[in-house]
DNA sequence: ATAATTATGTACAATATGGAGATAAATCGG
DNA sequence: CCGATTTATCTCCATATTGTACATAATTAT
């Protein structure tokens, strides 16, 4: 067996807690994974995970080990795609996490004609609308929307996204349509979580702008599944064009003040700047930023 | 195959130049050697030697790749030893090299107690009277004797070595035995060219140095071959004392101008201050200093 | 010029691999 | 609380791969 496949088999075990989860991720039977995990075992002559027949978690040692052969498998996936790039081609792994929405819309049309000029660039693309720890979690780059916290990795702006604010026309129908900020007090305001001031929304007209404080009444860290439940009539919601953009055309969602200007969110690719930037991951960023210029 | 078992066949190719050679190292047949090396060439989709029937050097690719893989390995052992360290055992390999004299007489019985002790530990000794690149030829700790070139490394003291100016009794029944340092310029001198300064012995008597000018007649990088010479009267040399002590008390070498004393040489041992010292070796070193001030 | 050595191709017996079927245990849903 | 479902693993086995043996070609040494 080789101890690179039993070495990448344990880590997709222990990064999904579980053999079933890692044998689809790798393509693998979880008979298969659960042999080469052993196998590993036997050799290391130690016990990397405890299980019972429907959970596994990783020993000390098996914490220890994932720590330690991450950065192993990455240097020899680079060495392998190095090896590659000699040849010309951009080869190698590109892991990349994006928000769900964005990552289900925009940026899949955006990566497409890279893929297909790069066909030996592998993809990796976790999407979440869950705070990732880039580094730690092993992704080349992030796709981010919003106000940017971890300053010690570095953005590159890709392009500019608006905030809508905006409601089902059910809604509306049966709470009034608001004339002025302040109105918004006394509406069901849906609220992305993840965002950094929570119970404020900024508005702006004739040059003034209104910091208007609302009551955040439902939350979610995931700004698609506000639009979806502001189209169900929940409430009023400000979300990013691209994840409402389809329902104000076909009339499931209405602008709320549209006399009035919201943020303008941007849209970043975020690396670390210590890790040395392969050619591909500085091509696809150079690529990404390209597409959202036009 | 196994991507480890190919690289590693690789390297040992890198290293000697050869297949055969390889394979001896490694344990492997020829024809699996060059099986191994193939596959990976296959799955990296380059040449990474040009061969001849009877000769083997790196291309450019090959080079590259030698330099990035080396240090993959090493984590890799040092993975692997981690894991059976963290069960109490000092496991893993230690490469090391030293001086032919030394390393084939005094150095294995220090070294036997702690090889004992530490079965997991995999010692891979390189003999050598010639200049070594530690660092870059992959070395973990290296013995030296005599005055230290390299100031890069830390040198810690293990024992001092005592040279002993000798020569056969034939060579001094034939040409006489000098009486005085200054008689050495008519005699045949057989000299360790790996020492700094080739054509000049110290002696000291009644607190007065003696640099003694000699021709240096013979000369060659092995103070063992040197004594072997001397052996057989070619000439006077000054020698370590653990090269010649068995021929003086043999009587087949004897001691000239016995009433100086010589230069007393330092035994070192050497290792890159910039490498992760590991347990072992530390604890290698620190059994040979204990081995060796008895 | 011949012998020895090195690297490799081909064939094949031996061994390992990966899948299938079955089992045991934990969790979920009714 | 019970049956169904899912997960992890064991065992068996057909198939594929491995590592060795024999042979070949080419280079180097004697």
């Amino acid at each position: 067996m080789d101890r690179i496949e039993t070495m990448r088999a344990f880590m997709a075990v222990a990064r999904d807690n579980s053999f079933t989860a890692a044998g689809r991720r790798l393509g693998l039977s979880t008979k298969l994974v659960s042999k080469y995990v052993r196998h590993l075992e036997a050799e290391l002559q130690t016990q990397l995970f405890n299980r019972t027949t429907r959970s596994v978690s990783l020993t000390d040692v098996g914490s220890a080990y994932l720590e330690r052969c991450r950065p192993i498998l990455e240097q020899l996936d680079e060495l392998d795609a190095l090896v590659r790039e000699r040849q010309g081609a951009l080869a190698g792994p590109i892991r990349l996490t994006a928000p769900t929405g964005f990552g289900s819309t925009r940026l899949p049309a955006a990566l497409l004609p890279f893929l297909k000029q790069h066909p030996d660039v592998e993809l990796d693309m976790t999407l979440t609308d869950s705070r990732v720890a880039i580094v730690e979690e092993g992704f080349d780059l992030a796709i981010r929307i919003g106000s940017l916290r971890d300053s010690t990795l570095i953005a590159r702006k890709l392009v500019d996204m608006p905030l809508v604010l905006c409601a089902a026309p059910e809604y509306l129908n049966a709470h009034g349509r608001p004339k002025d900020p302040r109105a918004l007090a006394t509406h069901v305001c849906l609220v992305n979580n993840n965002q950094v001031d929570l119970n404020v929304w900024r508005l702006r007209a004739g040059g003034r702008e209104h910091a208007v404080r609302h009551r955040a009444t439902i939350q979610a860290n995931s700004p698609g599944a506000l639009a979806r439940l502001a189209e169900g009539g929940l409430g009023i919601t400000i979300a990013p064009l691209y994840t409402v953009e389809a329902a104000l055309d076909s009339g499931r969602l209405e602008r709320v003040l549209p006399d009035y200007e919201t943020d303008v969110f941007g849209v970043y690719a975020l690396y670390p700047p210590n890790r040395h930037l392969t050619r591909r991951v500085r091509a696809l960023i150079d690529h990404l930023a390209g597409e959202f210029s036009r």
